[in-house]
DNA sequence: AAGATAAAGCACGTTACTTCA
DNA sequence: CTTGAAGTAACGTGCTTTATC
């Protein structure tokens, strides 16, 4: 597993980022997309980045030999809702037989029940459906014509014949896992590749592009939100380091004085008390009292010592004055 | 060759609608 | 039945790239 973190200009985004910026075009320029950071956290490698179409992806052969030995992966953030294994490749006509009955069919079905009527039930939009953006007149060749359409269009309001109103359509399960399946192997389109998925699932250009776009919208946020997670984890851990270092420099520094100020004290001149535990001396009661003062300041407790510190200056002394006293 | 312009694609933010708890 | 949250299709806008003049 390889960890890749940086922030600001990220010279090795992790994989997805990397294809995101360079398919529409091999010099593109870097945008304000690419910089931020940029964490790679995920184990195996992506089903979806694996696999591009040549022509969406004139370099690629740079990006899978920049000489990185473990390559960067990235979270697979591909749902993991049932799809037919036998779409690989969706320009190959979709297996799933069809039927005339779609008439009250559940939308929450089971595969099986859903696999009827594929192509019949692609009809999203009836005619006159709204054609509002340049790329829809663009497009509009392929506006289908099925008008029965009772998943989706059905379910719209009452529109008005101009179509002002938006109509909200929700794709069947079927076109979101062939859309899935497509977003798998390249998670951009060319044209061609656009009119071929609309033309196979019975929706216009403009659906099949709107949703690879918000598809790679959601999953850029859900690897935002992961990145997230992971930073605010590894916060937390330097926080908690970070902690534990300045307590133990602090306890470092605070022994170094210790020390440096009974360097220069005649050893043999502090006794400890086992009784009252306090430090006398055999030369001069005057230094006692300073002595005192010191190590309270110094924060160190004499008898109270902490645990572990065996350079402690006085343990030797003690012992000594304990065993003469008894 | 360099600049202007149009077209197309994309990211991003937002809106509108659906579904579900 | 109502309501709020979540999910998502669709849209608007701005930016970038590319082709053409």
């Amino acid at each position: 597993m390889e960890l890749g973190l940086s922030l600001g200009d990220a010279p090795k985004p992790f994989r997805f980022v990397e294809k995101q910026s360079q398919v529409p075009s091999p010099q593109r320029r870097l945008s304000r997309k690419d910089l931020g950071f940029c964490v790679d956290l995920s184990i195996g490698r992506s089903v979806a980045g694996d696999k591009e179409d040549d022509e969406d992806k004139p370099n690629q052969g740079e990006d899978e030999s920049d000489g990185n030995e473990d390559p960067p992966t990235q979270l697979d953030l591909l749902p993991h809702n049932p799809v037919p294994r036998n779409l690989t490749n969706p320009y190959q006509g979709f297996p799933w037989p069809s039927s005339e009955n779609d008439e009250g069919e559940d939308r929450t079905a089971s595969p099986n029940s859903a696999a009827s009527s594929f192509q019949m039930e692609f009809g999203l939009y009836g005619s006159g459906g709204n054609i509002s953006s340049r790329r829809d007149q663009m497009e509009n060749g392929v506006m289908n014509e099925v008008g029965e359409s009772e998943r989706a269009s059905s379910r719209a309001s009452d529109e008005d014949e101009n179509g002002c109103t938006r109509k909200k359509l929700r794709l069947s399960k079927e076109q979101s896992a062939f859309l899935e399946e497509s977003f798998k192997e390249h998670n951009t389109l060319n044209p061609k590749q656009k009119q071929a998925l609309a033309k196979q699932l019975n929706l216009r250009p403009r659906q099949v592009e709107v949703w690879f776009q918000n598809r790679r919208a959601r999953t850029k946020l859900k690897q935002t939100e992961v990145d997230c997670e992971y930073l605010k984890r590894c916060c937390e851990t330097l926080t908690e380091e970070n902690r534990r270092l300045q307590k133990e420099l602090q306890e470092l520094r605070a022994l170094k004085t210790t020390n440096s100020l009974y360097m220069q004290l005649p050893a043999t001149t502090l006794t400890m008390c086992p009784s009252c535990e306090r430090v006398t001396s055999s030369s001069a009661a005057s230094t006692v009292a300073a002595t005192e003062g010191v190590t309270k300041r110094s924060g160190l407790a004499i008898g109270g010592g902490r645990p572990g510190s065996s350079s402690f200056p006085f343990s030797a002394k003690t012992q000594s004055h304990q065993s003469t006293a008894s």
